[in-house]
DNA sequence: CGCCGGGTCGTAAACGTTTACAAGAACGTT
DNA sequence: AACGTTCTTGTAAACGTTTACGACCCGGCG
């Protein structure tokens, strides 16, 4: 087997056929046994591979899908991506990864170049989104699916989770705990789920009759670990909930720790809730309630959207909206209210010295 | 602005020109300013944006890296794609992501596939290596630097972890604290870095003198959390150590919930480190002291090493390996060994209920 | 025996670029 | 005024496929 490049015309050569024989014969269509023995033979001995970018050129299709995130480092990403990779290449297409940051102009360059013709199609899961980024959505010359909310009059196939209800259940639950004092630990405020998240909070909480107040939300500057940590340390100087529901796990275990380090038990002192269930809040200690935004499930249908479209561009576009669950866990489980019966704490816990 | 399909060969009409002079003015070739004026907005008019395919078909670069790694929910892959996606978008390139599984046959199709064109080169970090995997390697046709260790006579790029010396790190810190019992929980024996931390542990329990067991070494299933929390299991059943080490941060996390449920305190009653330090490790509760294996610089050293070989491809092959560090948090943090003063533990501990 | 249909296979045109080559224009030099 | 440079631009050949078309051969039917 050679190991140099190789070409149909050179198999053919070697072959004594023509190129379209060749051609023919490897992709399976109709030649006689004899022809087709030599093709092989020769194909084999030449360690003969198709070249993917000639044939993209002629055939129009590169057999890509491209996936954009903000942040490859937020697990509820890698758990979309992993979805994602899964049905794709199940339907015989290469995943392109592209990390754009959370900014726009940097999604809207990407879907320039995507429109080069880099994949044949694109999903998309933008953190802001601005006109302009919708713009070039609509006049995109590919098939995109967008993974998050839309405004209702884009024309593009998108599937969002309802975050506004994930919301709903997180403080219904703490309220049937006997929780009143629910804080909530936001994203920022300008990004879509942020947006959604806080509206949704606010819904919940004026329906149930809960006192609201401004100190008891605050927006870290970002859906990081990091952020969190200086926003849970802002929410507890200026504020003493009994329970805080968090935009993102990652926020969660980031209040998690700071918990810890003041002393304060969860859930005995206030209960914790986090949203995505990703990986993280099931192997937190304690293991932290979820609101299940079934990211993996979004990005699936998100893909196989892309994928209907791809076979029949001509398709009426579909907005599928995924109902969210609650995942509980050890942060809210099975607790009074605290001051209902004062258990005396001493606060001592194992480990975070 | 049209959103049609558009060619050179339209807007060299559009423009009243030929092909070859609007494909010189949109590549910054020298031209008159009357005519670069004409095509500029010609171009304009008709949303032109030139074909990927068709242009790497005639340069031959596909101006795409792929990236393949074992599994993409690890963190300490999110932590490398992170990585090697700086480095390759800011040399120009796309980055291709593949999560072949952990089954050496994939990452072969794989490898194949790769020659067929779809990019110009690879990163590979396999998990098993078989005398298959490297012939293809070998024989690949497109450049690879592979991140992890490979036979010395394969003349391929590699950058690899000591993780030798991080297990000896890892005992040598315990050891100091005045541990003695150090057990092993590594990954699955027949991968290059399960058979290297096994190697590396022994070696350093050897050289320190440490009391060896069987019972006190298990090999998970896998690298993942849920075969860690079987192996913790299976460890903490058959033997009693005072620290435990683990071959991974989420085997280590898996570790230190089979802990809480058994009532063990860390780093009281065992003492814990992982490796790989990912954030997780950072922030679990109690955080856990972790090996360092600078997988962010192997990533880069690594992406560097490709794109350095896609300038120059006769460049000799280079062989980096990149020394531990080791992380000290919580879960060892200045903890004397157990039993040189009882301290009645009542395993009390929050939450874990 | 002639003709037609079906199977094989080769010829050549496309896909949309880049680029070597050459032709012509403009200009300075002798 | 003739000639050599240099600059500009068009012509056309490639890159490696896929595929429409047609040529040819062979057998079966009228």
């Amino acid at each position: 087997m050679e190991t140099r490049k190789s070409t149909l015309a050179l198999v053919a050569e070697r072959a004594g056929v023509s190129i379209a024989s060749v051609s023919r014969v490897l992709n399976g269509l109709p030649a006689s046994s004899h022809l087709a023995e030599r093709v092989q033979a020769a194909a084999q001995e030449l360690g003969y591979v198709a070249d993917a970018t000639a044939r993209s050129l002629k055939v129009g299709r590169t057999e890509q899908i491209a996936l954009a995130v903000a942040d490859v480092g937020n697990p509820v990403y890698v758990d979309m991506m992993h979805e994602v990779s899964r049905v794709v290449t199940d339907a015989g297409y290469r995943l392109v990864l592209s990390s754009t940051g959370s900014n726009p102009d940097d999604q809207i360059t990407l879907l320039q170049s995507l429109n080069r013709g880099y994949a044949d199609g694109l999903l998309l899961s933008p953190l802001r989104v601005t006109p302009e980024l919708i713009d070039t959505i609509r006049s995109s010359r590919l098939p995109i699916v967008v993974i998050g909310s839309l405004p209702p009059d884009v024309e593009v196939d998108n599937v969002r989770a309802d975050s506004a209800a994930g919301m709903t259940l997180a403080v219904a639950h703490l309220a049937e705990l006997g929780r009143r004092r629910i804080a909530f630990i936001n994203g920022p405020v300008d990004t879509v789920p942020g947006a959604a998240r806080l509206a949704g909070y606010t819904a919940a909480m004026v329906k149930r009759e809960l006192p609201m107040n401004d100190d008891a939300t605050v927006g870290a500057e970002d859906f990081t670990l990091a952020a969190g940590l200086t926003a849970a340390e802002t929410l507890l100087d200026q504020s003493t909930p009994d329970a805080i529901v968090c935009a993102n796990d990652l926020l969660a275990v980031a209040a998690l720790k700071v918990l810890a380090r003041r002393g304060l038990r969860v859930p005995e002192d206030i209960a914790l809730v986090g949203m995505d269930d990703t990986d993280i809040a099931e192997l937190s200690i304690p293991s932290i309630t979820s609101v299940d935004l079934r990211s993996a499930k979004r990005a699936r249908t998100a893909a196989r959207l892309l994928l209907r479209r791809l076979e029949d561009p001509s398709a009426s576009v579909s907005r599928v909206v995924i109902e969210p669950r609650l995942t509980v866990r050890e942060s809210t489980a099975g607790t009074p209210a605290p001051g209902s019966i004062d258990t005396a704490g001493s606060g001592v816990r194992g480990g975070a010295a």
